[in-house]
DNA sequence: CAGTATCCGATGCGATACTG
DNA sequence: CAGTATCGCATCGGATACTG
């Protein structure tokens, strides 16, 4: 027994899409993933297995499309027409989550999965015109933390790509952060300006890379859902 | 370990929707129910340990608030604020269920199911002028069917009363249906006139009850969601 | 890289019985 | 009516190892 044994259109939508990371392996998809392992990349947390197992389920559902690209190549994950018309409760469960959760569990500050999510959303028509390299560095991460905790962004317009490893060569700007500090800036709980005055955030490098770092980094698509006038739940 | 490990406001909120039942749960809050029995006649596969669990889960999370009522007498679930605002993510869901899935699954032809939710969604203001009982039996239930099939639906204008057994006095006003084509009425797979035509619904009584009676019985809220234009998924 | 196969422990959940 | 307590199984899901 495993369905709600109703034929409620809610009901039935929850048999495909409320299980256990289905909504986070949606929006990874709604992201622009296409890969098993970028997928995985974005869920550190889940196995292989059940990646598998559950995309093989959104298939069978008809929501998710897995097909080799036309040129050849390994095989790449797509939402179906009906898949993407799930970007609503996607966005609905976001514009929830930012408006009445606490976020900030130390446990879940994963820098890692902060800068991915970032590389995301840079503006390339505001970055610097040649190349930069600007290194990551995140403190206050949480106790028996084994990622990364250094990166560096190389960005070319309007190429922008991350790396876990020194490329080597100079480094154009520093970016220190307290990763809560950072977190919060990301999802529109305290502006950058504020973390730079708190000390959360420090920036190394010329004048003019400096002034031009908020212009480029964009945050969180959540980062401008209106809170609630209350105070939040405890 | 059971959370996703992410701040994303969408991982979050997950942790407090996204699992079994807790979809469901809400979708009965916002139809109206409050006692802890009335959630779950809408619920009928879920275990009463199950149903306080999630309930006690999401009081625990700020999204229900369960008091006595002022005057006395049983303790009541409501929505908190934050709880309310989980409405559009059921109505996105139900809609994708509408648009996107086979909803009949004999399996879940459950007609006491469906004659608690059209009780819900009577047009009071088309009611006939004077006390008058419909007799609803239903035939095409899945084998091993142990649910009621008989109801009896008492309308005095504004009241609406359903009942399992037969309240005595004469029935103004039979209905015989197949219970899958009652539940695509319901859900706006078919029309009305269309069953009727079929044979899949048949009426009996005064001639100004049987008109009156499509006019009255409104149907699923979801039952207007426009349909996508190809075939629907096998 | 992109998965699958297998094993096994944790937990989710239903059944039953009990309480105010 | 509105739950809670306890038990026991079934499934979920993580770890590890293996494959094309």
């Amino acid at each position: 027994m495993n369905g709600h044994g109703q034929f409620c259109p809610v009901a039935v939508a929850c048999e495909v899409f409320a299980h256990r990371w289905t909504p986070l392996i949606l929006r990874e998809l709604f992201a622009g993933s296409t890969r098993f392992n970028e997928i995985k990349r974005g869920l550190p947390l889940i196995s292989r297995t059940l990646l598998a197992q559950r995309l093989r389920a959104l298939e069978d559902a008809g929501v998710v499309l897995c097909a080799a690209p036309p040129g050849g190549g390994h095989a790449e994950y797509r939402l179906t027409p009906a898949g993407a018309e799930f970007l609503p409760v996607i966005q609905g469960l976001g514009a929830w989550g930012q408006r009445w959760t606490v976020r900030f569990d130390p446990q879940n500050l994963d820098a890692e999965f902060l800068m991915w999510n970032v590389r995301r959303r840079i503006a390339t028509d505001q970055l610097p015109a040649r190349r930069t390299v600007s290194r990551f560095e995140f403190s206050g991460l949480p106790g028996g933390y084994r990622r990364a905790r250094v990166f560096w962004l190389i960005t070319q317009a309007p190429e922008v790509d991350l790396c876990l490893k020194d490329p080597g060569g100079d480094v154009d700007l520093q970016v220190d952060a307290d990763i809560e500090s950072f977190a919060r800036v990301w999802l529109g709980d305290q502006t950058f300006a504020q973390a730079v005055r708190d000390g959360g955030i420090r920036l190394t490098g010329r004048r003019e890379l400096v002034r031009g770092f908020p212009r480029w980094l964009l945050h969180s698509l959540f980062a401008e859902v209106p809170r609630p006038p209350q105070a939040m739940p405890a």
